[in-house]
DNA sequence: CGAGTGGTTGAAGAGTGTCAAACAGTGTGG
DNA sequence: CCACACTGTTTGACACTCTTCAACCACTCG
C-alpha cells in the first residue's frame, strides 16, 4: 500500500471534470484531495466497501470489476487520464461499492472524499449537473455495451475496441500502441483471450497489423464500416469514422466514448 | 393516436415515485401532467426525438428499445405499472432520444413537462436525490444485464427473469401470468425466439412447466440455484430465493430488480 | 538457465443462430 | 358454424461462432 499523499491544488489542469465549475467550489474540493500512487494490481476498493471516495485518475489504468461466487469477473469498465469514478459516493443514495477497483499499471490518482463533494453539489448546480451528466454518460457506454453484446461479432467488437482508442489520432490510418493486457480488453470486451486473438486474425483481413502491442490500422474507414455501420451510435462515436466513398456520417454530437 | 388528457392529481396513490416529497413540489409536478392512453404498438416517443417529457406508467407494458442501420433491435428495458422512464427529460443536459419508447399493450400513461421537473428538482434536494437515484438503480440493472450476457447461459437468463417476475409471490413454488410475447422477453434476454423456447424446455427438468402464457414454477429455491448462485446479485436481488437446503442468503439490501 | 507470464494455435465440442416448416390460438368474414 | 388468414410459438436440421482444453511459443525476470 503506498501512501504518499500529496496536495493536488496544481493539478487543476488535468481535470477537465472541474472544468467551468465555481472557483471557490473547485478550491473547497482540490483543498480536501490527495494524491496517490497504486503499484500495478493494487485495489482502489473491493466491492461491498463503503463507498466514501471520488476519484480522478491523473496517470494510469483502472479495471472496474466484479465478481460472482464462481470466481468469473466482469469487468465494468477500464478507464484511464482524466477518466472520473466513484461517482456514488459524490451523490446522494447508499454508499456501498457494487464493484471493485484495481490498478492495472502503476498509476496516480486523485481522492476526494465524497462527502464534501456531495456537500458542494448540494449548493452548486453546475457540480451537480456535471456530476449528473456523468452517471448518465456512463449508463450511455453500458447501453452500448449491452447492444454490443447482442448484435455484433468478436471481430466487429474488438475493432469498435479499436478504433475508440485511436478516436484521438488524425489521418486515414496509423499505428498506436495497445494500452493494456489483451485479456483485460477480451474480458472488457466479453470474451475470452482465444477468441480474442483469433479475432485479430481474422480483422488481418481489413487491414489491421498487430505486432506486440503495436497496432496498425491501415484504414479506419475500412474498420468503420465493418463494425461501426452496424452500431446504433454510428453517427455520434468518437470512434466511428466515414468511409472515403462509404456511408456519410450526420452531423456528430458530442461522443459518448471518449478515449484519451 | 389516443389523445385523452386528464387531470391526474387523484392517481398520486399509483406514483410510488413521488412518495415522500414535499406536498407543494407534488402538486406543482401534478397540476402541469396529463394522463394518456396509448394503444399496443403506439410509440411514445422515437429515438432522435426532442426528450422534454417525463413519464410514469399508470398501467400497461412499455418497451424502450434502439435499432442500428441494419434493422436490428436491441431493447433496453420493458417497464410496468409504476415504473418511470423519461428521466433525462427532467436532469440537466442534452435532450434528445437515444431510445424509442412503444406501448405492447394498451397503456396508460401520466406525462409530465420535463422543464417543470428539472425546475422543481432545482429547488427541492430531495426530488433531485430521486432522480438520481433512479438513475443509478437503472445503472445497477444495466450493468447486471451485461454481467449475465456474458457469464450466464440462456436458460440461466430465462430461470433469472421467471424469479424476477414472480418475485412478488409467497411461498416455495406456484404458477404466474407471464406478462408480453415471448419474442419480446427473448429479445430483452439478448436472445432469439428459437433459443427462448429452447430454454424454456431445458427448464422443464428443473421444475419449470409452460402452458400459453401461464408459468409454473415448482420450487423457486431449485431455480435461485440454477441461475442466482451464478450471480454477483445474489444476496440482493429480491428474485433470488434461498434453496431449502442450499445456500445461505446474506442479509439482503434493498433489490435493485424490482418487478411490481 | 528455468520459472513465470502473456499470447497464440490446434482440435473438439457445446451452444446459438439460421432457415424452413409445422402448429396453436385468435379473429374475420362468409 | 366453418374456412381462412394472421400472429405467435415450437420443432427440426444444419451451419457457424465461440468456448474449452491442451500444447506450444515468445518474452521477461530471477
Amino acid at each position: 500500500m503506498v501512501e504518499q499523499a500529496h496536495n493536488v491544488e496544481h493539478l487543476l489542469p488535468n481535470f477537465p471534470f472541474f472544468a467551468g465549475l465555481p472557483k471557490e467550489d473547485v478550491e473547497t474540493i482540490l483543498k480536501t484531495g490527495r494524491l496517490r500512487q497504486y503499484k500495478k494490481n493494487e485495489h482502489l476498493y473491493h466491492e461491498g466497501d463503503k463507498s466514501d471516495r471520488f476519484f480522478i485518475i491523473r496517470k494510469g489504468w483502472i479495471r472496474i470489476y466484479r465478481g460472482n461466487a464462481d470466481g468469473e469477473e466482469s469487468i465494468a469498465d477500464i478507464l484511464s487520464d482524466g477518466d472520473v469514478f466513484g461517482t456514488r459516493a459524490a451523490l446522494p443514495g447508499k454508499k456501498i461499492n457494487t464493484f471493485s477497483a484495481q490498478a492495472i499499471e502503476d498509476s496516480s490518482i486523485a481522492e476526494f472524499p465524497g462527502s464534501v463533494l456531495r456537500e458542494r453539489a448540494e449548493a452548486c448546480p453546475i457540480l451537480m449537473h456535471r456530476l449528473v451528466t456523468h452517471v448518465l454518460e456512463t449508463m450511455d457506454k453500458l447501453q452500448i455495451e449491452n447492444e454490443h453484446m447482442y448484435l455484433m461479432s468478436t471481430s466487429q467488437r474488438v475493432a469498435c475496441l479499436f478504433l475508440r482508442l485511436s478516436a484521438h489520432m488524425l489521418g486515414t490510418g496509423g499505428t498506436f500502441t495497445f494500452p493494456y493486457d489483451k485479456a483485460l480488453a477480451a474480458a472488457h470486451l466479453g470474451m475470452k483471450r482465444e477468441t480474442f486473438s483469433r479475432a485479430l486474425f481474422r480483422l488481418a483481413s481489413l487491414g489491421v497489423g498487430v505486432s506486440g502491442y503495436e497496432i496498425t490500422i491501415d484504414s479506419f474507414g475500412t474498420l468503420s464500416e465493418h463494425c461501426c455501420t452496424h452500431c446504433s451510435l454510428f453517427s455520434t462515436c468518437k470512434g466511428a469514422r466515414a468511409a472515403q466513398n462509404g456511408a456519410e456520417k450526420k452531423a456528430a454530437a458530442p461522443a459518448l466514448y471518449m478515449q484519451p
